[in-house]
DNA sequence: TATGAAATAATTCGGAC
DNA sequence: GTCCGAATTATTTCATA
């Protein structure tokens, strides 16, 4: 299931590099970049996001701009009965979360959360150490990011669109 | 310098979340959601833009559709010299790291890397760990992430829209 | 299966009000 | 803020390899 039939090829690898980072580029306006017309181009991205290799188009936001001003990272920690499952369903309440995730280590659960400010933040907090199997959180408030990018309403993290070790110097390479 | 003249009112929000879900969507599209013309959206969102309210377009894709199939969270102990203009410089220097910040805790920054696999991970863990006032790093790795939403090309985090306590109820709040 | 060209529909964009 | 018209773009249709 997670390859599908469709091959992905170079041209598709460029067109998807293209809209990562303007995703209102032209149709025409890529085709001349990558060497196709408009139409070729339209179809290659219609099938990327049917394929759902492409999952969207979203505009990009400085979550500061729109009052959303403190940032952290919570390790939680559970009772051991506490599956993945239920801290799933948890964090779909809050909207402040941002996103959360399974990691290894000695925290079941990293959570990345977004506040309006510390007093904001502080009763997302309670609220999410209040549930019933939650046993422990450790928070890591964000400082200053370090680098730029993308910081979309929420999300301040960035695609590494370039490939990594010996890249062929264009900006279209993924891996 | 955080609050600019132009008032960000109701309206702009509106425009905001819709473009934020579908930076595709029409000025037609979004004046008839929020009751203007298409001409008048057009305006607002070309002020956005000049604002930095809304600061780009971009594609979101499936990390793992593109090869990024590893992520993982790095914490970073310095020498206590290091300021964090030099983690900075270090963490552009890495496409692979997809987000850096000082936080607050023990680690001096927390870094969002990822990689094509495994492998491909322990070389850049390793490249990190040989800068010359890098002193100690603890890896946490992404098992699985229990939130949908905004997988784009290494960013997998999302944006809360809604507003987080006592919302109105529609999708258009923000704080 | 994939492409390009032309025709049509829709949208963007600028000026006038 | 709206209305209108020209330029651009998206989308469909058709033909070709």
């Amino acid at each position: 299931m997670t390859d599908k039939s469709p091959p992905f090829d170079e041209l598709d690898r460029k067109i998807v590099a293209i809209l990562i980072e303007n995703a209102r580029a032209s149709f025409a306006e890529i085709g001349a970049v990558v060497g196709l017309s408009a139409t070729a181009v339209k179809r290659r991205v219609d099938r990327l996001r049917k394929t759902d290799v492409i999952t969207g188009f979203r505009a990009t936001v400085r979550p500061a701009a729109l009052g959303w001003r403190t940032e952290a990272y919570i390790e939680v920690y559970c009772d051991s009965a506490a599956p993945p499952r239920r801290i799933a369903e948890v964090a779909r309440k809050y909207p402040e979360i941002a996103a959360a995730m399974t990691v290894t280590g000695a925290a079941d659960a990293l959570l990345h959360v977004r506040a309006t400010d510390v007093e904001h933040f502080e009763e997302v907090l309670e609220r999410i150490r209040s549930e019933p199997f939650i046993r422990k959180t450790i928070s890591y408030m964000v400082l200053s990011h370090l680098l730029p990018e993308s910081p979309e309403a929420g999300a301040s993290e960035s695609a590494p669109v370039a490939v990594p070790g010996g890249a062929t110097g264009d900006a279209t390479n993924l891996p």
